[in-house]
DNA sequence: ACTATAATAGAGACCGGTCTCAATACCAAA
DNA sequence: TTTGGTATTGAGACCGGTCTCTATTATAGT
């Protein structure tokens, strides 16, 4: 008979106040630890509130001041390890200001995106970091915006949109990237991406809606026709979003007779995909086939040949873009900026001259 | 001046029975889809409503209805691919019966966690899922079911804490894992882990204060000492949290004269470790060491010896717990269920017989 | 001692919903 | 037309905090 499965009714302010023989307002004060208070009736709340067990509703808070110490996150695939990581920054971040995060996985799709924000909206975070799914559709991003919710874009742009960024520069980084495989004299160079498109081919750029993938290909194609390379884009493969669908794309890829000698994957998921396809196809790799991933997952370091890859700064981007919503929250109303963060190319073992020099 | 940057106060309820020429509780009744009201004011109030973009604010429903849609989830590492599918599956179910989800890392560290619990708790979260960083402290716990709110353990039992859990049965699929190491005549296996501990070698269970790994430790001794090993715990290293100390205390372990032939490795992290640190050394795997893992990380199936690993249904497990929860949300009250998923022991490559058989 | 000023206490409105309850409107049956 | 019953409506309390505003008390200054 010891109060067990009680489920007993938590002590309210005026409980506290109650049992301390003050009124609910001076008992709120103590406890929220604003206005001034004697200290002597400060000690009668707090004895009076440890013994009750009180914890105050931060729901009840919020609906009276307006702040919730929540931020709201939005990204595509929490089983990427690129948002794993970011989120863990943002996290970092958020908690040593004692904000806290809802998280919410938009799946990469418009709609549940659009579920997520008005969920968020409805609990009324004081901000929002969102990796927006395209670059399209950003009504309710511009909405939560004139609502008065601060918004970060985490990673992915949407032009148009006059917010807070924190992103890399995608564009640069693939055309590095491109180049290096260049040097090594390639001349057929594939680039295989996960994103939405009606067909898995490359036709232009209006055809993709994700900001990074664009800039990506946008680097692609620059270094390609820098180089003079016949028809860059023939080689561009889109739509590799899981492993059953990228592993199809990738075993056409080098199937073909006058398959790719080199691949730039767009993160390291389609990375792995490569790998798997090389090694079931009996392509060695960097002998047979050159590759450079986008992030560098931990596992890339450790196979043989190790991955050449661009490393993003996936921890900073998450922390920088939760700093930047920080700053909004509290109220600094400044220009839009943009966080641009450095990519590094990290050369390993798995780019190296394509077979046969000169054929094509 | 076409109300941009307006950030104007969102609609309430009243407004829009002002708008609609009716009460309050008529248009909240039209708009909450509850109580009775005529098809007439119906249409008023939803067309008012859709006029001046209203949106309810949850935090006020909650506030009344005690109710908030939303489960709190504590896990240990968001970037530990286990927690990543295990937090896709547990949202995935969520969604599916309307509830959002709050994330909340811990660290593995049981202040963060508490600090978790009692701001999910303060949040009026409908309901917990927590992989609890310890067995042992688990009072922040045992108020939040005594504050009413369900509670589910995921992955990691809490002896003593009457509460649904989903978790796998840890002790046989580690013996499994160990059972076939010694089939292959290995003597000298090790069992390298990332638990906190005082001390990195093994003394005893009491040690051990996460419920998953003593259950491993506990499966993979009863193989041991079944086959008659002589000191199963010499080779079993706890600790091994992060890149680092994992690296420092495998190396260790393999650059002992009488180094084991075999390891086990308690995650997916930890085998990759195993993995640079067994290329590192210049030891061939599997022939002068063999490799089990736990979780089928995807990078495990691709490297060169692909890897022999114990599979967890980390996905599963999520989604089981999250089901559980919401049943218990939904009222049923009944005595405590513990769903037991299994694993899946899944033979590749990185095991074979130790070199030199015989010799110890 | 006697005001001027500051510190503290209490009452009650407010945030934006839900929900109870009493009052009114509407309908068919008698 | 009157009656009984149901459908609809509006007023206002409530959830648990914050916060403003007034009343009271304490402290200081001359």
């Amino acid at each position: 008979m010891h109060e067990r499965f009680a489920a007993k009714r938590p002590a309210t302010v005026a409980d506290v106040a109650a049992a301390a023989n003050v009124s609910k307002a001076a008992a709120a004060r103590a406890l929220g630890g604003y206005g001034s208070v004697s200290s002597a009736v400060k000690l009668k709340v707090l004895e009076a509130a440890r013994r009750l067990d009180y914890r105050p509703n931060e729901l009840a808070r919020t609906m009276a001041t307006g702040r919730s110490g929540t931020i709201g996150v939005i990204i595509g695939d929490i089983e990427n390890p690129f948002f794993g990581s970011a989120v863990r920054g943002l996290s970092d971040c958020a908690a040593q200001s004692g904000f806290d995060v809802i998280l919410s996985n938009s799946d990469e799709t418009i709609a549940t995106e659009r579920a997520a924000v008005a969920v968020l909206l409805a609990k009324r975070v004081d901000g929002l970091i969102v990796a927006p799914a395209t670059m399209h559709d950003k009504a309710h991003l511009e909405d939560a915006r004139a609502q008065g919710c601060p918004l970060v874009l985490l990673d992915r742009e949407a032009p148009g949109l006059l917010v807070d960024v924190a992103i890399v520069n995608n564009q640069e980084a693939a055309r590095d990237a491109t180049q290096l495989l260049i040097l090594a004299d390639h001349r057929r160079i594939a680039y295989v991406t996960a994103t939405a498109a009606a067909d898995v081919s490359y036709e232009s750029p209006e055809q993709i809606a994700l900001a990074t993938v664009r800039s990506r290909i946008t680097g692609f194609l620059e270094a390609s026709t820098l180089a003079g390379l016949p028809e860059p884009g023939r080689y561009i493969r889109l739509g590799a979003n899981n492993t059953a669908t990228a592993q199809a794309i990738i075993a056409d890829l080098l199937s073909a007779p006058d398959r790719p000698t080199a691949i730039v994957a767009s993160d390291s998921k389609i990375a792995l995909e490569v790998f798997r396809a090389a090694k079931g196809l009996g392509l060695a790799i960097p002998r047979q086939l050159s590759l450079v991933a986008f992030d560098d997952a931990d596992w890339t370091s450790v196979v043989s040949p190790a991955v050449t890859v661009v490393a993003q700064p996936s921890y900073q981007l998450g922390f920088e873009a939760a700093r930047m919503l920080i700053e909004r929250i509290g109220g600094t109303r400044t220009e839009p900026r943009r966080c641009i963060l450095a990519t590094t190319l990290i050369k390993r073992e798995s780019t190296a001259s394509p077979p046969m020099r000169g054929d094509f």
